[in-house]
RNA sequence: GCGGGUGUAGCUCAGCUGGUAGAGCGAUAGCCUUCCAAGCUAUAGGUCGCGAGUUCGAACCUCGUCGCCCGCUCCA
């Protein structure tokens, strides 16, 4: 057995579609940029991602309780969030140099030069009037600005602008069926704030004692300039997030306990340490005392599927502002009042779907001599397969089919079975290695006399012979949940 | 958004200096088969990304457009 060559992006691609995991969006008519849909597998892999994710926050721990906010906030959520003025950028490219900037920025430079000229009323000057463009909006006005004071490219040395245009990381929709009645809502660029403005009510309802953490799955939009890498980056994609709230001081050590236990939770679902490192930010968010990714070494490189911040009192201290609602908690050890820090993890639902079908394609070349061929097969975690046991004849007549039948409707109450009499049995075996089945079981004549099968394991390709009456106990055991949460 | 590359069957690709589409694999049905994509037979599947233009004639040339890939820019 060696090492076929290194697996491309390409190679993940074609699989994902090939296989039913992952088609591009709106195919038919050419596709829609940065969005793609799961198939009747990705579904099931992605599925079986967020059940482990649920159970290894909700279940292992009692301290921590989950919920479903809505994608549709109140529009001063992100005003209190900062997504609102942090990520309004008026953006302006240079025609000969091809490079981008932030007009804010080009004109921020220039008033620093006054200043250091001396002139500071002159800075003062130019940022008040950039300050009143941009808050009416009036981005031709921006640009003109930026002409009339002769900003030039640093690269070109030119001052031959395109015109200032904005670029909103959030979508924005209307709510109200009447247009003149409609007011314009935004698309959540994340699912954390609908944790936060439940904090009270979660806190009170379940009578939660801090430290404690509020989970939650569910989509997100940003509309990012540019999008890549497949499922990576995409503008619509889930977020799987866990708030932890604390009390002051004691966030950093909260931290460091996320930070372990998030690592471990990667290496359990069966991503292996040499493809996980921690990547430390250093600059962080606006929100942020801390910051921590973690990373997986992708084909394109390590890249962050999930992220660990240490938010501070940030997002509450803001609702509390906003909403005019006291966000404090009440903590009877102490006997003192103080809106807690929030320890955040927040992954990538298709992140970590991409980085679990990225390690579990597998090419490997088997036999020897005039016998040799590359073989591809998904080594995924049993109880992360789309699959878990495939039922095979091992021919179609004498009643072996019939037999199979039976023994795939018998397991299907306790883990998804399929039956499948097509073709020879080799090529059904190479069918459900290619989605990641781990278990397949042969029905032969054997079979007929004695009421034992065959269970050929997907990794190994090796075959044990048990009785019927084992399957249920045998492979239920091996593709159960349990055994990823038992390791966490 | 810019630059470069690219788009032909489900997948991988061929298709000459323009003459109205092919292969392998896969899929489906049947035959055959006592265990790793076996064999045989048959079948389905493409307005060559889309739209214009040039031409008697365009998968091929020109322009536009959309998607994808690589790099740059951005990334809470």
């Amino acid at each position: 057995m060696s090492q076929a060559p290194a697996t491309s992006l390409q190679d993940i691609i074609s699989h994902a579609k090939e296989y039913g995991f992952v088609f591009p969006s709106s195919e038919i008519y050419d596709g829609l940029q940065a969005v793609y849909d799961y198939g009747q597998n990705g579904v099931e892999l992605k599925n079986n991602l967020k059940a482990v994710w649920w159970k290894a926050m909700t279940q292992l721990n009692d301290n921590i309780v989950g919920i479903d906010a809505s994608i549709f906030m109140h529009p001063l959520t992100w005003k209190a969030s900062g997504h609102v003025d942090g990520f309004n950028d008026p953006m302006i490219d240079n025609k000969d140099s091809k490079k981008r900037y932030r007009a804010d920025q080009l004109l921020e430079g220039k008033a620093e030069e006054y200043r250091e000229a001396g002139q500071p009323e002159k800075a003062q000057e130019l940022l008040n009037e950039m300050g009143r463009l941009l808050g009416a909006e009036d981005l031709a006005g921006v640009r003109d600005l930026i002409i009339a004071e002769g900003i030039k490219c640093q690269v070109s040395g030119t001052a031959n602008w395109t015109d200032v245009r904005q670029f909103n990381l959030m979508f924005s929709t209307q709510v109200g069926s009447v247009a003149e009645d409609s007011s314009q809502i935004y698309l959540r660029p994340e699912t954390a704030q609908g944790i936060f403005v439940n904090f009270l009510n979660v806190q009170k309802s379940g009578r939660m004692k801090v430290p404690f953490g509020i989970a939650q799955i569910g989509k997100a939009f940003r509309n990012e300039i540019v999008a890549r890498q497949f499922t990576f980056r995409m503008r619509e994609f889930e977020q799987m997030e866990m708030q932890f709230f604390v009390r002051p001081g004691s966030e950093m050590e909260w931290y460091n306990t996320w930070k372990e236990a998030r690592m471990k939770f990667h290496k359990a679902i069966g991503l292996p340490a040499e493809s996980l490192q921690y990547h430390d930010h250093e600059k962080l968010a606006h929100y942020a005392n801390a910051a921590v990714d973690i990373e997986y070494k992708f084909p394109f490189g390590f890249r962050e599927i999930e992220g660990i911040h240490s938010r501070t009192d940030f997002d509450l201290r803001n609702h509390q502002e906003l909403s005019k609602k006291k966000q404090q908690y009440f903590d009877s050890e102490i006997n003192q009042n103080y809106i807690p820090y929030v320890v955040e993890t927040s992954v990538g639902a298709d992140r970590l779907f991409l980085a679990t079908f990225c390690n579990a394609y597998t090419r490997e070349t088997v036999g020897e001599g005039e016998g040799q061929k590359e073989r591809v097969y998904l080594k995924l975690h049993p109880a992360l397969a789309p699959v878990k046991a495939a039922v095979l004849p091992l021919v179609k007549k004498d009643g072996l089919a019939e037999k199979a039948q039976s023994i795939a409707q018998s397991l299907k109450s306790s883990f998804r079975t399929v039956y499948d009499d097509n073709a020879a049995i080799g090529k059904r075996y190479t069918r459900q290695d290619l989605i990641g089945t781990p278990y397949c079981i042969a029905v032969d004549y054997q079979t007929m006399e004695d009421d034992t099968v065959t269970i050929r394991h997907r990794d190994s390709m090796e075959q044990e012979r048990v009785h019927i009456s084992e399957l249920k106990d045998k492979i239920g055991y091996e593709v159960a949940m349990e055994r990823i949460l038992e390791v966490i």
